[in-house]
RNA sequence: CGGGGAGUAGCGCAGCCUGGCAGCGCACCUGCUUUGGGAGCAGGAGGCCGGGGGUUCAAAUCCCCCCUCCCCGACCA
């Protein structure tokens, strides 16, 4: 199966082989207006997947959905300083609408922390409003310099989330749990993407954030991406925004917020840290499909079977598909599921029907078995679970080999060019991370020496940076 | 914006130097034979050669101007 021509080898040209398998596995296209992106049916059927493990998430934490406005009074994003700093480059502004110029440019939302806390402000008055938990799935706007699908588009789909609280513990305690509990549970258990949860340091930090935290993942060359972001805010937008509270004592306090998203790039990660040479690698508590049933002549009622077979693997819970396209050769079907990442292929010809056997194929390994029809659903269910599990270790064993634990930011920066670095902080210090970023190297994120995420900015116990080239 | 490339069929490219019927591969359509790892043969459709101007009997090709896209850097989920 690997090495066949269909895709440029990863080894050869990682970038490419990345755009090939986007452009072979119908996951996307870019839009006519540069640095947008078509999500085509089979990459969106795999982003509402992920919405819907990921809303489930966050929905367990109390959170409801709701819905903003996509136009921002310009004059918003002045509100919060390091805020409007950090954006305004990357705004679209709309400065004329029905024919007209209009009094106030509005701009696109590039993120939404700015409309709704405006309406925090309203909403919230005393104690008993608070927390308050909101979440939204939209499409934000940053005009950005160099647009890559899925990885960095001017437009892209998102969900955000944005919350009040009555104190600064429960917001940061808040922000850690979208972190851990749905940012990190869902990569690693749905995704089977292995990620550091770590703090940024000031430099990556989010505009107008007290502190940002981060989920970061190695791909398949190495390269660090983030796949997801949490932060609390303070009160930076509470005082801007005037977002005030009576508390259980009568005393007027500013609420202390997070604001947290994860986005479409999540699918470029997918492709990136499983892909291989014959395409994508999905994990079967994602995949839109995890099963395809071939058929793959239609002779002697192998086409009924197929139907028959794909309604029992449905009715064991699994998502299967049937492919009854026998006007197309079977070598190239088979390309085709391989390239989409299918995981279990069932095959089933007129010799197996003789036998009253089918061929269970695994994507992961091209293993073959042979197995009797009733036994099929079985064999399917046990192949899905297998995969799951192998499919992160191989993630984690790869990020494994490819971290180097260093003693100085010159080692970092060479080690980087592999995969991650690892350096005490008091050696980085404030020097070394400019020195890094001068060779192309960040710091991804600040973590505990027992690898979980510090909890905030002043100093404690001693932690590590991870260095990396990233996307 | 700095540096480097490229615009020719849906995609990938050749042709340009040395001007002379606009081509190749894949994909697409029709038919037949095929179908257990990207099938074969035959026939067919598809072009503002990025745009404008110039030179010439004649321009994809030579000259001038403009536009766009891609790659590397700064920005970034």
């Amino acid at each position: 199966m690997a090495g066949s021509s269909v895709l440029t080898s990863r080894a050869d040209d990682f970038p490419r082989w990345y755009q090939d398998v986007l452009a072979k596995a119908e996951l996307a296209d870019n839009g006519p207006v540069r640095g947008t992106m078509v999500i085509r049916p089979y990459g969106f059927a795999i982003w509402e997947r992920m919405q819907a493990e990921i809303d489930q998430r966050i929905k367990s934490l109390g959170v409801s959905n709701a819905y903003f406005p996509l136009f921002i009074p310009e004059s918003f994003l002045h509100k919060e300083a390091e805020h409007v700093e950090g954006f305004s480059p990357e705004l679209a502004v709309v400065t004329h609408g029905g024919g007209k110029k209009l009094e106030e440019p509005v701009v696109v939302r590039p993120t939404s922390e700015t409309v709704v806390n405006w309406y925090f402000a309203k909403w919230i008055q005393g104690h008993r409003d608070l927390p308050m938990l909101l979440n939204q799935w939209a499409n934000v706007v940053r005009w950005e310099l160099r647009p890559r699908l899925f990885l960095r588009t001017t437009e892209f789909l998102w969900q955000e989330g944005h919350t009040a609280h009555a104190t600064a513990s429960e917001a940061r305690s808040f922000a850690l749990r979208v972190l851990g509990d749905v940012y990190r549970d869902f990569m690693v258990e749905v995704l089977a993407i292995p990620v550091l949860t770590g703090r940024k340091t000031a430099l990556e930090r989010f505009a107008g954030a007290e502190t940002t935290w981060t989920c970061e993942a190695m791909m398949g060359d190495g390269k660090a991406l983030q796949m997801g972001t949490s932060h609390e805010l303070g009160q930076n937008f509470a005082r801007a925004f005037d977002i005030t509270f009576l508390d259980e004592t009568g005393a007027q306090s500013f609420v202390w917020q997070t604001s947290w998203g994860s986005t479409t790039r999540l699918v470029g990660a997918l492709v990136m840290a499983h892909g291989d040479d014959a395409g994508l690698r999905l994990p079967p508590r994602l995949a839109p499909v995890q099963t395809v049933v071939l058929v793959v002549r239609a002779e002697e009622g192998t086409a009924e079977a197929a139907l028959t077979l794909a309604d029992e693997l449905a009715g064991a819970g699994v998502r299967v598909e049937t492919d009854v396209r026998v006007d197309v050769s079977f070598g190239r079907r088979v390309v085709d599921w391989e390239l989409k990442g299918v995981p279990v292929r069932v095959e089933l010809g007129p010799r197996d029907l003789a036998e009253g056997t089918a061929v269970v194929v695994r994507r992961l390994r091209g293993e073959k078995r042979t197995v009797r029809l009733r036994e099929v659903a079985g064999a399917v269910r046990a192949a899905l679970e297998d995969d799951q599990a192998e499919l992160l270790l191989e993630a984690t064993d790869f990020r494994t080999s490819r971290t180097t634990a260093c003693t100085s930011v010159a080692d970092a920066v060479e080690a980087a060019a592999e995969g991650f670095a690892t350096l005490p902080v008091e050696v980085l210090g404030a020097d070394g991370e400019a020195e890094a970023n001068r060779a192309g190297v960040s710091v991804r994120c600040l973590i505990n020496p027992d690898g979980g995420p510090p909890a905030g900015e002043e100093p404690g116990e001693p932690q590590v940076a991870v260095l990396a080239r990233a996307y």
